[in-house]
DNA sequence: TTGTAAAATGTGTACGAACACAATACATTT
DNA sequence: AAATGTATTGTGTTCGTACACATTTTACAA
């Protein structure tokens, strides 16, 4: 249509060069007019080339947390292996930093082309993104948000609100004021920062909805700690306790299996995540609400963005908050029957 | 690998017939050997062939739930394109069941390679389903089941489910017993069967968790109705009436306008969907919960399951039950700001 | 005018299948 | 044995693009 060869078409399109303004000129003219759009099909079949992701997670089998992420990028990957996409993990130690560095720099030297990353440890994560950024490797950030790259996407959720809507479905089901616990249990600091965003957005809805209400944080580093059954007691032993909000998921269920060990009734708890073991909780009673992180979807969708990246050059959101999904007993079955939804 | 040529591998890859069973073994052996997997892209681009899914749905200009419908239908149909994948919608009037006949008539005679319908009258819908699987049409249902016919997939909510959700809810803000309503809306018949279902629901969940809780069913056809307000004012002006449970979508910011027109506070009521309306509602407090029965997403999979067994042969789940979604006030951004997910 | 390198352009094949059509093999009839 | 028909098998083109490579054009110096 342009009067030119396919060759010169081509390097237009791919701003390959080597071509004559006189040519670019028509090609474009030609491109405009007939509101030209690559067969992506074509294009994926002719190129014939693999991308390889990879995926720099932390182990699976140090928390379930963790495994539904690797669960997640497992789907992804087997509704991309038609298009050469090939998946590689990339597995640090959960509760060893300088393992991440280590995993990170591996992934790196295997120079894939596109990464996933949950960078849980912020300093040691951080200078990997300018490494990436000048390899002009593509990467998307899931679980913890840091805002000083620019990732191609970061997949999470909204913390502050998710403390908001904790608050709420507690608010909801508490009308009578009494005292609230915030409950955070960590090792790492690093990480608190994010849990604290949860706790703001808890108390800042109990500052503006229902103020009468006290409430108290209480840190505890490690359930195995020796003074941690006595810290917990100490709080629960008031009477005036209406209710405990956990910050993680892992801990939702340690708090929720501690009420029952003390035989604590008519709390209201709140916790995160669709882990078996709070599934357990939240059929049986002792955990009354659970709000979805959806770690399956957040690496499910990070895959998926790259992916599509990569091999159909799509744009991807520059940043995709999950809903705050709200389980109960009785929406539960619901959840686990959809899939990854 | 075989010693055939490749027209004999077609043959028996297609089962076109007109092959030696000499032929046939030594082909499915290699197959066999090396697992072979058909290349989805070069499939399309070789077969070069154009599908058309009929989508029969109700006039989204009649309703903002059917217009979400028609939201997730374009949402798919945009994804769709690149694969050759057209869809022709046929609206009919939603409240003429005549229209549905002929409209879905006119469907069938364009001869689609597959159907999408949200067969929301039953006795009219009925015998298309014969028709479709006669011709070997592929069809989805969506909203509403159909048990009788076996359609390729069908998508919804579990209804009942969606009733004890609304229970549980209401259960969970009031627990001093009283009153509590079931308020449907609908001036169809047919429909009204899955609306008993989540009253059904909702009435097992009390029986089972607090039977204290008087329950009561009013029947609305027509808000327009000269008597709607003077039946529901009935109901309204008795104190013990603790929360209304709405059955459908349209209906739950009807009956929010209405408490809020004749000033009756403190009453929780739960509703059904993300419609603008509702939503506003739900802001200022005077809806407490929405369950989502995510009309865009159920519109968005059905064309998506057409598609993906049409163009990749892919095989849909029979049923797909979505999520009882929960939407409260701290919970409602983050689902509108993460699209279709 | 010629030579030469660089710039510009064109050509051909591959990707992995689908499908139309040609060609061959085999059995049966004459 | 030739002719015919049918069953089986093989070949070639196409889909829309990517890319390697060949070819042509241009600019400039000798």
């Amino acid at each position: 249509m342009a009067g030119v060869s396919a060759g010169t078409v081509d390097r237009v399109l791919h701003k390959r060069g080597r071509v004559s303004d006189d040519a670019l000129q028509k090609v474009n003219k030609i491109l405009d007019e007939i509101d030209y759009k690559p067969n992506l099909i074509a294009r994926t079949l002719g190129s014939n080339r693999t991308y390889r992701i990879a995926a720099i997670i932390p182990n699976p089998e140090q928390d379930p947390y963790w495994a539904q992420s690797r669960a997640g990028i497992r789907q992804a990957e087997a509704e991309w292996a038609h298009y050469n996409v090939i998946i590689e993990p990339y597995i640090f130690d959960l509760y060893n930093k300088e393992s991440l560095k280590e995993v990170a720099d591996t992934a790196f030297k295997a120079n894939p082309d596109g990464i996933l990353i949950a960078p849980i440890f912020y300093h040691e994560a951080l200078p990997f993104f300018e490494l990436f950024a000048t390899s002009l490797i593509p990467f998307v950030l899931f679980n913890t948000n840091i805002h000083e790259v620019k990732p191609l996407s970061f997949i999470g959720q909204n913390l502050y609100q998710s403390g908001r809507v904790g608050a709420e479905l507690m608010h909801m089901s508490k009308q009578e004021s009494g005292k609230l616990a915030v409950l955070h249990i960590n090792e790492d600091l690093d990480n608190s920062v994010h849990l604290l965003e949860k706790e703001r957005g808890f108390r800042d809805f109990f500052a503006e909805k229902n103020p009468s209400f006290e409430i108290i944080t209480l840190n505890l580093e490690n359930s195995e700690d020796p003074s941690f059954e006595q810290k917990l007691m100490e709080i629960l032993v008031d009477p005036k306790l209406k209710g405990i909000f956990v910050s993680t998921s892992k801990a939702s269920s340690i708090a929720a299996s501690f009420l029952i060990k003390k035989n604590k009734q008519g709390l209201v708890l709140v916790g995160y995540d669709m882990l078996e073991e709070n599934l357990n909780h939240l059929r049986s009673g002792s955990i009354d609400f659970l709000i979805n992180q959806n770690p399956k979807r957040q690496a499910f969708l990070g895959i998926n963005y790259l992916a599509d990246h990569l091999v159909f050059r799509k744009t991807a959101p520059s940043t995709d908050l999950l809903p705050l999904e709200v389980i109960t007993r009785e929406n539960l079955q619901s959840y686990l029957d959809s899939g990854i939804h």
